[in-house]
RNA sequence: GCCCCCUUCGUCUAGUGGCCCAGGACAUCUGGUUCUCAGCCAGAAGAUCACCGGUUCGAAUCCGGUAGGGGGUACCA
C-alpha cells in the first residue's frame, strides 16, 4: 500500500487565527559575516512577523562557530540592520534571556551534553577512520556509479563502550543512522518532505577533536532555546533530514519546520549573490539605508516577495502585515528581486509621508552631502522645507533631496550641458537681460507676482513657452525640477539675478 | 551518479476540480493633463498555466512520467 501523500493545508485553512494556539518562539540566526543579505534579511522579517502575529518571541542567535575573526563589527551591522527595519528580539546577544547565551560559538557545553547523551545512549558512535579513507572510499563509490553510504565500523558499539572511546580518543562522532525507515517532516510551506534512512550516511556531529558540527548544534540550540518554529532559507532543506533523526535520538519535542524559498536575481531564477551581483542591484541592507529606502517601504517590499495577502492588496501597513501573516501563503518556487516594483513600492510610501517626517528624514543626506550644515541652521532648515514642498512627488528616495535640493543650496551656478544647449539658443540672452531687469525691480517676489511678470516679459519679446526653459536653465543651472517659477520663488530674487548674470556671461564667453 | 525541492503574463503573484479560453500589481506601449521632470487620468498589449500522458462530464488545480532550474550528497555553515 502506498503511503498516502500528505498534502498542504488548504491556503488559510487556520493558521491564520487560530492554529498556532502555543505559544510561538522564532529565531533568526544570522552567520557574523559583515552584511546583512537581503534575502537573509526577508527570512529573519517572516521569522519576526510569525512571533508578532502570535504574540510571541523573536529571538536573536549569532551562528558564529567558524568565524572568529572581526565578530564585533559584524554583530553592529546586524544589530543595526535590524533596528532600522524594525524588527525587534525579545532575547538575543545584547538583550540577554532565560535561554541564553545566544552564541552558537559560546554553547559547546550544551552541544557536547547531546553528543555525549547520544554516545551514551548507543545513538551515536566514536569513528576513527581517517578522511583520506572516507575520500578513497567516496572515490570508489563514485567509480562504481553507486551512493556513497558510509557505516562506521564502531557502528554496533555499546553506549559505555562508545563513550569510554571517545572520552579516550575525542574523535570524530558518527549518528548512527537507522536503517530501513522513512523520516517524514511536515513542512508548513511544502506540505510533506519524505526521506529514507537508507540513502543517509552515518554522518558526523563532532569533529576528530571533538568540536560539534552544525547539524547537531543548530538543532540541538533550537530545542533547548524552546524554538517553536523554525523558518529557514531552502537551503537547508536537506539538512533538516539529519536534524531530525538527531533531535528524535535526543527524545526531544520537534519544532515545526518551514523552508523559504531563495530569494533570486531580478529576472532570473538565480540565487541571488553578494558575490556577483547584476549591475545595480543592491544585496546588502545597508545599501537600501543609504540610497533612501524608508523602513517601512522595505518591510512592505520584502513582505510581498514570497508573501501575498490576498489577489490585490500590494501596499500594507507593517501591523496589516502582522495581523494577516502566515505561512500557507508563503510561495514555494524563489521569487527574483523586482528592483522597480520595490522603487514603486517606496514611491507609495514616500508620497504618504508627512512633510516635517520627510525632512527630518532627509536632512542627514543633505548634512552629508555637504550641501547643509551639522546641524542645519534655521535658514537651511527654511528653504529644505521649500524645497520640498515643491518638489512634492518627485521625491522618490530620501536621498533624492540631494539632487533636487542641490540647485538651491550651492553658493555657485553650475550649469548642466543640457541646459547650456537652452541656453545658446537664439534670443536667450536677450530675453535674460529683460527678465534680469524685471526681476531687480519686482515687488513682491512671490510666486503670483514672478509668474505674472514672466507672462508679461514673454508676450513683450514674443519668445513663447521658450522662456520657462531659458528661465529654468539660467537660474537653476537644470533642464528639470520642480515648477519654474517656484525654483525662482526659492532662491530668492539676490540668487536668481546672480544666476542669471552668470549665465549671460557664460553665453557671452562661448558666444566671444 | 544518488536524494530532496521548485516550475501560472518580462517580473511579483491570485488560483486547491466547474465562478478561469486565468484575476491583480510592477514594468512596457498609446492617448490626455503640463514650462521641464515626476505625477495623475484613460486605454492597450502581454500566460496554449514547463512539457507529455492519465483520471474525470469537466483540470492551472488530482495521478504518472519527462525536461529545465535549485539545494544536498563534508570531520562547512
Amino acid at each position: 500500500m502506498a503511503p498516502q501523500k500528505v498534502r498542504r493545508a488548504p491556503r488559510g485553512a487556520g493558521s491564520r487565527s487560530t492554529r498556532i494556539a502555543m505559544e510561538v518562539r522564532t529565531r533568526f540566526a544570522p552567520s557574523p559575516t559583515g552584511y546583512l543579505h537581503i534575502g537573509g534579511v526577508r527570512t529573519a522579517l517572516f521569522n519576526w512577523l510569525l512571533a508578532r502575529r502570535h504574540g510571541g518571541q523573536f529571538i536573536l542567535r549569532i551562528d558564529d562557530t567558524d568565524t572568529a575573526r572581526h565578530v564585533d563589527d559584524a554583530l553592529t551591522k546586524i544589530f543595526e540592520g535590524m533596528r532600522w527595519l524594525g524588527l525587534d528580539w525579545d532575547e538575543g546577544p545584547d538583550v540577554g534571556g532565560a535561554h541564553g547565551p545566544y552564541f552558537q560559538s559560546q554553547r559547546t557545553d550544551n552541544h557536547v551534553a547531546a553528543i555525549t547523551q547520544l554516545l551514551e545512549s548507543g545513538k551515536a558512535y566514536p569513528c576513527e577512520t581517517s578522511t583520506t579513507e572516507l575520500d578513497e572510499l567516496r572515490e570508489a563509490a563514485k567509480a562504481a556509479k553507486r551512493p556513497f553510504v558510509f557505516r562506521g565500523p564502531n557502528r554496533d558499539m555499546s553506549g559505555s563502550e562508545a563513550l569510554a572511546l571517545w572520552k579516550e580518543k575525542q574523535c570524530a562522532v558518527r549518528f548512527k543512522v537507522p536503517q530501513g525507515k522513512t523520516t517524514v517532516l511536515l513542512d508548513a510551506i511544502r506540505g510533506a518532505v519524505e526521506w529514507r534512512t537508507d540513502m543517509l550516511g552515518d554522518f558526523t556531529i563532532a569533529r576528530d577533536g571533538g568540536k560539534p558540527l552544525y547539524n547537531l548544534a543548530s538543532i540541538v540550540d533550537d530545542i533547548e532555546t524552546k524554538i517553536t518554529h523554525v523558518v529557514r532559507a531552502e537551503e537547508h532543506l536537506s539538512n533538516t533530514h539529519p536534524q531530525l533523526l538527531i533531535a528524535e535520538g535526543l527524545g526531544a519535542p520537534l519544532p515545526t519546520f518551514a523552508h523559504v524559498p531563495y530569494v533570486a536575481a531580478p529576472g532570473g531564477k538565480k540565487k541571488l549573490s553578494k558575490r556577483n551581483p547584476p549591475p545595480g542591484v543592491m544585496v546588502a541592507l545597508e545599501e537600501y539605508e543609504q540610497a533612501g529606502y524608508l523602513p517601512e517601504a522595505l518591510v512592505n517590499a520584502l513582505a510581498r516577495l514570497g508573501w501575498s495577502l490576498d489577489d490585490h492588496t500590494e501596499i500594507m501597513s507593517r501591523q496589516t502585515i502582522i495581523e494577516n501573516f502566515s505561512l500557507d501563503r508563503v510561495t514555494s518556487a524563489p521569487a527574483g528581486l523586482d528592483p522597480d516594483k520595490m522603487y514603486w513600492i517606496q514611491d507609495q510610501y514616500m508620497t504618504a509621508l508627512p512633510a516635517d517626517e520627510k525632512i527630518e528624514l532627509m536632512m542627514p543626506f543633505l548634512v552629508r552631502a555637504g550641501l547643509v550644515a551639522d546641524p542645519p541652521t534655521p535658514e537651511q532648515k527654511a528653504v529644505v522645507a521649500k524645497i520640498e514642498k515643491a518638489c512634492g512627488d518627485r521625491l522618490k528616495l530620501l536621498s533624492d533631496i540631494i539632487r533636487y535640493g542641490a540647485m538651491f543650496l550651492r553658493e555657485e551656478l553650475v550649469i548642466d550641458p543640457k541646459a547650456m544647449k537652452h541656453l545658446r539658443k537664439p534670443g536667450a540672452e536677450e530675453v535674460l537681460a529683460k527678465l534680469h531687469a524685471t526681476f531687480a525691480t519686482l515687488e513682491p517676489f512671490d510666486l503670483a507676482t514672478i509668474e505674472a511678470a514672466v507672462n508679461d516679459v514673454r508676450e513683450e519679446t514674443g519668445v513663447g513657452g521658450k522662456i520657462n526653459h531659458f528661465l529654468r536653465a539660467s537660474t537653476t543651472g537644470e533642464t528639470v525640477g520642480p515648477g519654474v517659477f517656484d525654483c525662482i520663488e526659492i532662491l530668492g530674487r539676490e540668487k536668481v539675478l546672480k544666476n542669471i548674470e552668470t549665465a549671460r556671461e557664460k553665453i557671452a564667453a562661448e558666444a566671444g
